[in-house]
DNA sequence: TACTTCACTGCAAACCTTTGCAGGATCACC
DNA sequence: GGTGATCCTGCAAAGGTTTGCAGTGAAGTA
């Protein structure tokens, strides 16, 4: 990568030094405790020392350090927002919700990215651990059991896991996936496939429960391909494999994917729906963009960042950290509440699923791929016939 | 959106006993300055009790207190990411490149999103300030002044604006600008809107400016439309008055921009590029989902997180802060680098973009819109004369 | 043996803030 | 004038850690 240097140099103008409560005490004559409740319990002071406080501070370009101030309340008024990967557009609206409710609560969010790397994010709850009041792990990939242990350390509350003893937000995929699955069956496909995401994700399995359940009770036959990157290039990749399974129709773990596999498909010379249906899971905005626009099932991500900020907070005033106080330094165990909240999903129709093989028999190009015509699975011509529903 | 509560129980397992290093130290019978130097100068302390703290330690579960730390040190090992809007996609490859490059230097990044505010961009770095030893500033709405007042309370580095006295990281997006209308310009196109961004984006008016010059040089009448946000549903909303304005090519602020402009000219019945060329900037992943692929500006995304990341912590070994030290105190102003990056663009030409009006007589519809036939400005038909460039 | 050197460890101050407690002044009221 | 209440402020401890300084004992040197 090219680039240009074009300025270099050195200014020593403005270097930071750290204005404390100590300055500002001996600026406006009175003790740093008096300083410290003018800023946090200001009824407690003089309103003539107090605005004398104020304009002192102002002039010294005074600011309370957070850090310092949290040694000692034990809470810093942060929450910690760990992302498996910030660049999957399906987490943008759960973060910014996720925000939107702790600034109405006077908190801050920090987010992180872990690249869906377990590691990463053991290393990041420790990182953040004393700098949050709490921390939102979203979509995580470490083992539940050290979820557990690493809950010990910092309040968590856990977004699309279920991990018992811990306060969780979930979605419902597996009605999302039943859904899908329904819905492609009843446009007349018989074989199937599923696409997975990545080996440790709750929602993988769930999905693949629930598809593999609605298959079989639908009759029809359900290939198991993964697992995968949950990126476009995931799906990218998968698109081969798709083709050779003769499947008619797909469900991917995510949008991303769905949208990667129909790329793929393109490049094949496979059309998406007339040759195979796509539909994937999340709702993302992308999925509006991309022609065909994509059949997918809704998560409410911005639900979920809401509601899991506020178990968060409630769970976090309950039981105030870092408090040594008499008996709470004995009294192991301070009641903690961990329920779980499952929110419900909806399969959105659009262009990317169309009828089965069996079910298209005169307009081949023309058929309007409108939103869910409900073709029952024609009897139509037994070549393709497929026995029994296998369901692995 | 309707959800179930599931389960809601209390435990009273596991609750958060802070255990310190004075625990630690009691549990290893040495002082808490050896248990402090076992974890950070090693080499300080004896092997054998170095084993038998460090075994206590991880019995106990001890993790130091990185506020506590950070107290003391005046550094945190935490560098702040601000982001004007982290729904665009435009900033999680940088964000993922900052994160990589911190890494790989023992720091973690924090992210934090403004939702495009400049108040909460604001309140951001007062409550960064003390928990990170420095703050990356990406796209920032707020006021120069501003930026330089708050550059006082903890080292900053500036990205996608030029902001003199602080170390900034540019990319060409003037030169990027020009590349696109001499583009346009010698596919024949003598009417071009530029579709403007946000009011106080330093990119913008680089745009402007470079835009407004390149279009002078070739000849061609440029409108300017905006600001508008910077998002898919900005381009949208303005893609009647596009239609409006008889452009016949259009450079808009962003990707996001062009993506919602085509859109919403489809919508409208305008085809893109046959009636309208549309050229957007950033590159991101999607401007090669869409149809058709979007003509685009290319920012080096990556490289300026990286770069801004290694500006950040070259400063900041230069002049750690929190140092109240001899000297340090009344020798007001440490020398500090403000370097300035400048990053190369690239326009890459795909197939949102077509020949102008005058430039296609025959095939209307057959054109291929292959890459940059040059077709130069046709002497065609004297009704669509404009005169002289007039360029605002 | 006496003296220096060295490796290791303890002591205590420091970082910046909050907060329970107590002291002082002011005021009202009887 | 004495009593109590009220309001404001100062004092000092606390929070968890780092680090300069000094002290200990052992090893090395003359």
């Amino acid at each position: 990568m090219g680039h240009t240097h074009v300025t270099a140099a050195t200014s020593d103008e403005g270097a930071a030094v750290p204005v404390t409560i100590r300055d500002v005490a001996r600026a406006s004559g009175v003790h740093i405790s008096t300083v410290s409740r003018t800023f946090s319990a200001p009824h407690l002071v003089n309103p003539e020392t107090r605005v004398r406080v104020l304009a002192c501070a102002e002039d010294l370009g005074y600011r309370p350090n957070r850090a310092a101030r949290a040694l000692i309340t034990g809470r810093t008024h942060n929450i910690g927002l760990i992302i498996a990967d910030i660049a999957n557009p399906f987490f943008p609206p759960l973060i910014k919700a996720a925000e939107s409710q702790a600034r109405h609560r006077d908190y801050h969010v920090f987010v992180a990215d872990t690249n869906e790397d377990p590691t990463a994010e053991e290393e990041l709850v420790h990182a953040l651990a004393k700098q949050v009041d709490g921390v939102l792990l979203c979509s995580p990939r470490m083992s539940n059991s050290l979820i557990e242990q690493l809950s010990r350390e910092v309040p968590l509350v856990v977004v699309n896991r279920q991990v018992t003893g811990l306060p969780c937000v979930l979605m419902d995929v597996g009605q999302g996936a039943r859904a899908a699955i329904e819905h492609l069956i009843g446009l007349g496909h018989t074989r199937i496939a599923l696409l997975g995401g990545p080996r440790s994700s709750w929602t993988n399995r769930e999905m693949r429960r629930a598809a593999a359940t609605a298959a079989r009770a639908g009759g029809a036959e359900l290939t198991l391909l993964g697992p995968n990157a949950p990126t476009e290039t995931g799906g990218h990749a998968v698109a081969e494999q798709v083709r050779r399974s003769g499947v008619s129709a797909v469900l991917a773990y995510n949008d991303l994917m769905a949208i990667g596999l129909i790329e793929g498909l393109d490049a094949l010379g496979v059309r998406v729906p007339q040759e195979v249906s796509v539909v994937g899971v999340d709702d993302i905005a992308l999925s509006r963009l991309t022609r065909p626009k994509l059949t997918t099932v809704a998560t409410p991500t911005g639900a979920a960042g809401r509601t899991a900020v506020d178990m968060l907070l409630q769970q976090d005033t309950e039981s105030p950290r870092g408090t040594r106080g008499p008996g709470a330094g004995t009294a192991l165990g301070v009641r903690r509440t961990t329920a779980q909240v499952m929110l419900q999903t909806d399969l959105v129709i659009r262009d990317s699923t169309g009828p089965g093989p069996q079910a298209r028999p005169a307009r081949p190009l023309a058929a309007p791929p409108g939103p869910d015509p409900h073709c029952p699975a024609g009897p139509g011509t037994p070549t393709a016939a497929t026995g029994d529903a296998v369901a692995s």
